[in-house]
DNA sequence: TATACAAATGCAACAATATTGCAAGTATGA
DNA sequence: TCATACTTGCAATATTGTTGCATTTGTATA
């Protein structure tokens, strides 16, 4: 519910952030900051520029760039209650040729690499292909 | 070398593009646009950005966009000759938690991964860790 | 080697996206 | 209910990238 993940991250319930955060709970997909302001009706840029900026700091959301410079958002996963901008999710980033959606796809573990001279701490995974609806048809 | 590359690629052997490519040759890590900026000397900059396009389009160097980061750009692997921005590498790409530069690491191979209602094309890997050189300090 | 032509450059204007400072309004704990 | 720190909204500004167009330049070809 909306109040007790604003709650939760130490946010302010306000009205804005109420009806920034129900767009991300009605999307299945990532969205992007011109999807949110589309579905918003008159408001002020700035402030939702901030809105985004403290919802990724707390955890609310988390930041999605798939390349060719799509750069996507979608609710972090509960267990992901790190501040100040750590994030930590079970997931990879999916994105669909065809409709081109991203989603965030769980994932039982992600698997491990090994490298030569670099010592992994965290790992993030994008994948391109074919998602769910779009294989049915 | 630069004349070389240039050629292979069909892309015309220009001054400017020799300093450009020159630039990307010496950094052995990824390097944003402002480094580019700050690395010639007077210059244009929407030259600057119309010749980072082609080289992209090309298959010269590939963009790479880390989480919560500026945009970077690397040289293409030998055998990225696709054209059109259709890029085929066999790296990860490896942001240092130290330094903050960031790396294409090669693999041997990457791992597979599957999921239930989605198919997997293509996979990118971004991993956070220690570099080769901070490591030795 | 000269030349024709497509490609690249450089400038001006513009567009989109994001940030900062500040005054006014508001949520929340005491 | 009140004080205070947080949030909002506006103006101004910064950053990043794009488009159109005249000029210059690289390169294939004669």
């Amino acid at each position: 519910m909306k109040e007790n993940i604003l709650k939760e991250k130490r946010l302010r319930i306000t009205p804005f952030r109420k009806e920034v955060l129900q767009i991300f709970i009605e999307n299945e997909h990532a969205i992007s900051t011109q999807d949110i302001e589309r579905s918003l009706g008159e408001h002020d840029r700035i402030t939702l520029y901030r809105t985004i900026k403290s919802f990724i700091n707390k955890g609310v959301i988390h930041e999605i760039v798939m390349p060719g410079d799509v750069k996507k958002m979608a609710l972090c996963d509960p267990v992901c209650s790190h501040d100040d901008g750590l994030h930590e999710h079970n997931h990879i980033h999916f994105q669909c040729k065809k409709c081109e959606e991203v989603y965030c796809v769980e994932v039982d573990k992600l698997p491990n690499v090994k490298l030569h001279d670099f010592e992994i701490d965290e790992m993030e995974i994008q994948a391109r292909g074919t998602c769910k609806a779009c294989l049915k048809m």
